[in-house]
DNA sequence: ATTTGTCTTAACAATTTGATAATATTAATA
DNA sequence: TATTAATATTATCAAATTGTTAAGACAAAT
């Protein structure tokens, strides 16, 4: 969990992959480059890394050629995978869903634009994976449906479950009201204003600790 | 806040003009209206649009021109733009110029592809748009509703936060009064003249930081 | 049939916010 | 400098928002 993730980028052209690799290793990735999809396809089977940059238009086996060659991987099916697109590319047939792409990124390449990407894709990943979430010394789990904090179980309603579990799925960020309705109630059900709060209050009460931060007039949001 | 996106349309042909915005504003969009390249830029400068939708061929100032215009403008710098294009008109030209468009459109227009395009951009433009602004040692985060000046959070209220997210999120650019309304308040609300003073001051006082700088009968603008 | 626990709501309290009015201050200009 | 227009400041109040409690409907378990 701790080690650093590995992330092999595709490109023809050596200046993108410099920048490239550059910003990524100052944000703490490991890197590896190639520079056709040859050369891509066999880094990727020695590496396994966890994401793979690829530009669109390279001689030979272009990205979308290796994106497919990969997929057909078991190994591959579930590694991260960008593309990077020209504005002249014609994107439609990226967009056809078929590529298998996670995401695109459009040249020319913006480093800022770049590392937030690359950072959502793995913040997405992680807590996608996560059926068990440990935050400092409270810890829940999805798929048994209960909540530890200091090794002491403690019983939450299955309402209160699932909202605290939504909150702290991603600790920090505020969910709007509005959010936390369609996560927990879903789009069509209406439960009258005061209902989260009791909720919440519910769940401040039984947990007894300040994890839960009212925002007013936007949300709530879980913070250690 | 007000979140329906904003789309400003330029087109020399009423009828097309007339289709894209009943499209458009079926689909939920804001949707405003040009006649011409100049008119095109003065509405873009007051609205603040989300998306420019730019006809190549016009009279006067064609869409190019009018494209090269705005990206000079770095408040617009961001702002996604599509061009219209004829079958006549000449594509070598268009895709060759790093004219700075998003995404084209051919005619004639297929209501369909129109909306499923503005749709995918407007989805990639949530991906890409920073949720995190790093200014100085001034954080602004805009997931987690939080402000943090050297390591110390600092408590805004919501209208508080969103100006100030407003005005940080382009340094240096001078906000109009009227865009901050816009912005802000939304284009229906009214609200004193004074409003937006004594949000200012709170800020200012807040953050003990002189960041915000009046521009005497223009606006504010944020500057470290 | 009774008990238990969950979920929602209503009612009201407590709190925070945002807008305004009134006044002071500043900057530009004649 | 006097004048004026624009902005800053401050206190105040109404509105918006959330917190809290209790009670009732319902379902599951006993």
């Amino acid at each position: 969990m701790n080690s650093k993730k590995k992330i092999l980028i595709a490109d023809d052209e050596p200046d993108i992959l410099e920048i490239l690799q550059f910003n990524l290793e100052a944000e703490g990735y490991e890197v590896a480059t190639a520079k056709n999809g040859d050369e891509a396809i066999i880094k990727a089977s020695s590496l396994i890394p966890d994401l793979i940059i690829l530009d669109i238009m390279m001689p030979g086996k272009n990205g979308m050629d290796v994106c497919r060659h990969l997929r057909a991987i078991p190994q591959f099916s579930n590694t991260l995978i960008i593309f990077l697109t020209a504005i002249s590319d014609d994107l439609s047939e990226v967009k056809g869903l078929e590529s298998g792409a996670d995401d695109y990124l459009n040249k020319p390449i913006r480093p800022k634009v770049l590392l937030s990407k690359v950072n959502a894709l793995f913040r997405r990943i992680v807590k996608t994976d996560d059926a068990v979430l440990q935050i400092g010394n409270l810890h829940i789990d999805r798929e048994k449906y209960n909540v530890r904090l200091n090794e002491e179980d403690i019983l939450l309603a299955r309402k209160e479950f699932e909202l605290l579990s939504l909150l702290a799925s991603k600790p920090g960020k505020v969910f709007l009201r509005n959010e936390i309705l369609h996560q927990i109630w879903g789009t069509d059900v209406i439960v009258g204003d005061r209902t989260i709060d009791v909720h919440i209050r519910k769940i401040r009460q039984k947990l007894n600790l300040d994890c839960i931060t009212t925002v007013k007039g936007v949300g709530y949001k879980f913070e250690l």
